[in-house]
DNA sequence: CCCATTTACGAAAACGGTTAAGTAAATAAA
DNA sequence: TTTATTTACTTAACCGTTTTCGTAAATGGG
């Protein structure tokens, strides 16, 4: 309630205002032994600075944003702890926005974002399509932003991806020489980035083997567990069923596990599954799960690293750095 | 940049701010075509009010916190799933705090939290002792704080549990039944609320049977994998080792599994596991595994509708919600 | 000793949105 | 018709911190 402001510190210290603030914020301008008597007094009266109050005469609110779908997933979950552990760091507090797969609300939240509520954000697209225009904005009045894993491949923005082409690559090549001839890749939508990219190294590696590409394998998953393993039972449900599958999203792999336990199929005998995926139970699965494992918590920190690198210069940063994804052959696949 | 403010969208107008300001909140104070022509200009100038500004003046931030250890655990990231669904039903913004599992770090941010960042608290205490004089402070400030799932005894605040001892019973007594005479507790930290009620649980499970309480049988385990398995691997080694093992949380029960795969021991026949876990792969499992499942989505929404009460009330809320957990048997105990 | 710096502080104006208090005009009540 | 009330605005203060611009005193150089 009665609030100790700045000015009541300056009250009881028989000083002004101003050099109390220069004394907290530490000043050359200030003697040593009034910067001593303000801690001291700060410290007495527990005097805790309004954080508003600061962002609004500053114009800085030392806070990010990170927009991103859910975080009830292994893979955003351990970035966020990346990211947290270096705004931390810097003296930084992180504002979690999901959007829920909806486009939508990840527009409302960008445009929110206009207000000046974050320094910068951090976005990892929704799976409809991301609308440029709030980016676009953001980017003009200089806020800085920086997409992970899935980013938007128009803008011209930091990014932070693994190496999601070669990872399917090396996971459809895995699979066809375990033996796969019919393999089928599951996505949640064709508009991400990512779907993009894994489904042209799944089509490479297709292609260099002589296997025919066929768009009926590339199987288009909703958000609703429910409808997924309803409809991959029917697929596997099949005599003419796939000998292998590609999960390009974890919960997929989790359904497509569910599905067969269902059928009672066996993996790998009757089908294997590779799944990208940073469970850290992937190898306690039943089988164990052979996964291309994303650098999560590390494409975190790079994500963060560079916003705020970007915060620092005050200059655009459009660096884009990939960090490898790596192929855990595991009995899934066996 | 050259910042659209409500001054200057009044000045387009031909309006004073205060016209402008009120009309955006739709206020009665002013006529119907006044309002329409204000939307149509803020849109127009792609107007976005300056949260801080707003905050500053009403003294509210229409920001919740909530401080947690990590994110990076299934329990945890679903909760603040529960908990954002609600804060975005009512306009709030989450900021994400993490412990880390510190003490210091966490009072670092209750502190902070003084200064108004944020209108209300959810909070999960680290497993390091809690300081309460924090909290006192800010429930003293009229900052309304909730605990969940990890709450704080001694304190008077709004807390939002599962029957944590109960549910330690029904597993021990589980375990018992399937034959286990010599059980081990797993559990991270003795000082908190959780461990407290399922050691409780627990004893009184062996009790009931007539199995004498061993203090050994408590096993502390740290927030390093690695050393956890060491020392699994050491108890699990042993001839006379344990037959069933509870793990009190979620990040341990996979650490017994890892630890017995590699020692080769064979869950159940060897020992039988038993764990508190929202892992969605619990069924998925070699063998799949038997869980308490704590209501985490739930217990984040119940937390954060007490907070918004609290918040509504203007009075201190001190109710106590206690939503079960369920006993989902499963091949780890067969 | 005189003038130029340096040191240490204060006054006041921001930052942008909100709100209490006031006012002129329009409407209603008597 | 006169007075009371409502309607639709405006003015100005305010939230708490920061920062620019001053200024008096202390220090230093010549």
């Amino acid at each position: 309630m009665g609030n100790v402001t700045i000015r009541i510190l300056a009250r009881e210290l028989q000083l002004s205002a101003a050099t109390v603030s220069k004394a907290l914020a530490d000043s050359h301008e200030i003697s040593q032994s009034t910067k001593k008597r303000v801690l001291e007094m700060a410290a007495a009266l527990n005097y805790t600075p309004n954080p508003y109050a600061s962002s609004l005469r500053r114009k800085k609110s030392n806070t990010i944003a990170v927009v991103l779908p859910e975080v009830a997933d292994s893979f955003f979950s351990q970035a966020i702890d990346g990211i947290e552990a270096i705004a931390q760091d810097k003296g930084y507090h992180v504002l979690v926005c999901l959007t829920h797969e909806r486009a939508l609300k990840e527009q409302a939240i960008l445009h929110e974002m206009l207000g000046g509520r974050a320094d910068g954000i951090l976005i990892s697209s929704c799976s409809e399509t991301t609308d440029p225009s709030s980016i676009l904005e953001l980017q003009e009045k200089g806020v800085p932003v920086v997409f992970f894993d899935r980013i938007c491949e128009e803008l011209d923005t930091a990014k932070v991806v693994t190496d999601d082409r070669n990872s399917a690559y090396k996971a459809t090549d895995h699979l066809i020489r375990s033996g796969c001839r019919e393999i089928a890749f599951l996505t949640i939508s064709e508009n991400l980035s990512i779907s993009h990219e894994r489904i042209e190294g799944y089509k490479h590696a297709l292609d260099e083997r002589g296997i025919k590409f066929k768009m009926t394998d590339i199987i288009p998953c909703t958000h609703h567990a429910e409808d997924n393993i309803h409809l991959l039972k029917k697929i596997l449900g099949k005599k003419d069923h796939p000998d292998g599958i590609i999960a390009s999203v974890e919960k997929l792999a989790v359904q497509v596990y569910q599905a067969c336990h269902e059928l009672g199929l066996k993996i790998p005998e009757d089908v294997k599954v590779i799944g990208f995926s940073n469970l850290v139970t992937a190898s306690l699965l039943n089988p164990s799960l052979t996964t291309i494992t994303q650098p999560a918590f590390e494409m975190g920190r790079a994500a963060a690293t560079l916003l705020f690198k970007a915060l620092g210069n005050k200059g655009a940063d459009l660096s884009q750095v990939v960090i490898p994804s790596e192929l855990q052959v595991r009995d899934s696949t066996g």
